[in-house]
DNA sequence: CTTTCGGTCAAACGTATGTTTAAAACAGAC
DNA sequence: GTCTGTTTTAAACATACGTTTGACCGAAAG
């Protein structure tokens, strides 16, 4: 709300309506009237709707995965040979994501949803650009779950690490409304950074559940 | 593809076009001419675009949630008195699901794609329609959630429920692209019923994490 | 002062959407 | 065969969308 430049009215306001409605439900309208811009203008400086969508991601994402490198990095020079842990490495991730600058308080959760919407809603462009881009913090990231989990066969590691990114792209993408049906059920206030806090430890217990509790309950042979 | 009826051949298209592009990116066009119907045949048999999708949900939802009535039945009479175990509860829930009478081998996929989809875009008309229709074996399933987990506080087990069901959503929802991938990395084929028989134990072991591990790695102060 | 050029603006373009209309086709009852 | 109510059809409707256009503005450069 401080800037005047057109550019970033136009980026702060696709950006919160993109996060409230999702992309394909936000239109260009809805965006230069918040924005108090021109129509015209989207097409302008970006061209097109889609190269706007790109542009609100890079302008968090980049950043977002040069800090989340360094902290990759601090984690495995402090580890000094050993692989890291993965409640650290899950810790290093979630910590890059709330130390992130941002414009405003909502910054966190605007961001956690926008990714949770690039995977929900599939609009092949996004995920082509995404891939493009930011394939280096992503596989870097799955190394070192790799190596934290030394236990499991890659099957098993594949699916939980699935599952990991379904709890967590899904949580975030509704973190909103999720908070206020708590606030309104329990009167609790929660923030995105309290949800991290109770995620990582879930997520980190999944992935390491014993496969002792694999097998499902009997009853092949009868049901009560 | 068997039965020629209208109605059924417009919702067969309309879940599987809604399932795989979402609702908004949908169009009547597709849906008509995909089941060969004139395009104001669902304005004429459902009244709108949004009853439509009411209609797929509930074509399903509807057998579905009896079903499940009758398994947490057994369940509880079996128990007799004593709580159903987490592990039992979930058990139930995706043996349910997985025993539908689905029209075609990826029924149990496009299912929970709409599921996922229905809270993830924010259409609220879906949402107060899945609330008014099936609130009654949601909140079954969710008082025996609280009765598995009794060390939980309400605020913990909330937020542990709302992971729990963005693992199985997103998982579910994406449960033909993950297992292609699968195929192709590793070689493996894999079964809906062996996703959710590895899901199951991920989500009793994230639902049943140790509360010590919610402190964030000691970092404030000095770092092993 | 004139020219130039990046930026803004109102207006229009072409297309796609959900919905409605009114006529036609159909099926069963009398 | 005729009538009656339901279903199907092609066409149109009104609206919204993303994008393009060409005039206009304002300041920096000549």
């Amino acid at each position: 709300m401080a800037q005047s430049d057109t550019v970033d009215r136009i980026l702060d306001a696709a950006e919160e309506l993109f996060a409230e409605r999702g992309f394909s439900e936000t239109s260009l309208r809805m965006i230069t009237s918040k924005a108090k811009v021109n129509l015209a203008a989207v097409n302008y400086h970006f061209g097109s709707k889609n190269a706007l969508i790109h542009a609100v991601f890079a302008r968090f994402l980049t950043p977002f995965s040069a800090t989340l490198e360094d902290a990759f990095d601090d984690l495995e020079a402090k580890c000094d040979g050993e692989p890291p842990t993965l409640n650290q490495t899950l810790w290093a991730l979630t910590e890059s994501a709330v130390r992130m600058p941002q414009r405003n308080e909502k910054g966190i959760s605007i961001f956690m949803r926008l990714l949770g919407l690039a995977y929900t809603q599939s609009q092949g462009h996004l995920r082509k650009f995404l891939e493009q881009e930011y394939s280096q913090p992503f596989s870097r990231f799955m190394r070192l779950l790799k190596e934290a989990t030394p236990q499991l066969s890659a099957v098993d590691r594949y699916w939980r690490i699935q599952f990991m990114l379904g709890a967590t792209a899904f949580t975030m993408s509704s973190s909103d409304a999720l908070r206020d049906i708590l606030q309104n059920k329990l009167g609790v206030e929660t923030t995105v950074q309290e949800i991290a806090a109770r995620l990582v430890p879930f997520l980190a217990a999944g992935m390491q559940a014993d496969d002792a509790m694999l097998a499902p309950p009997a009853h092949k042979t009868s049901v009560a």
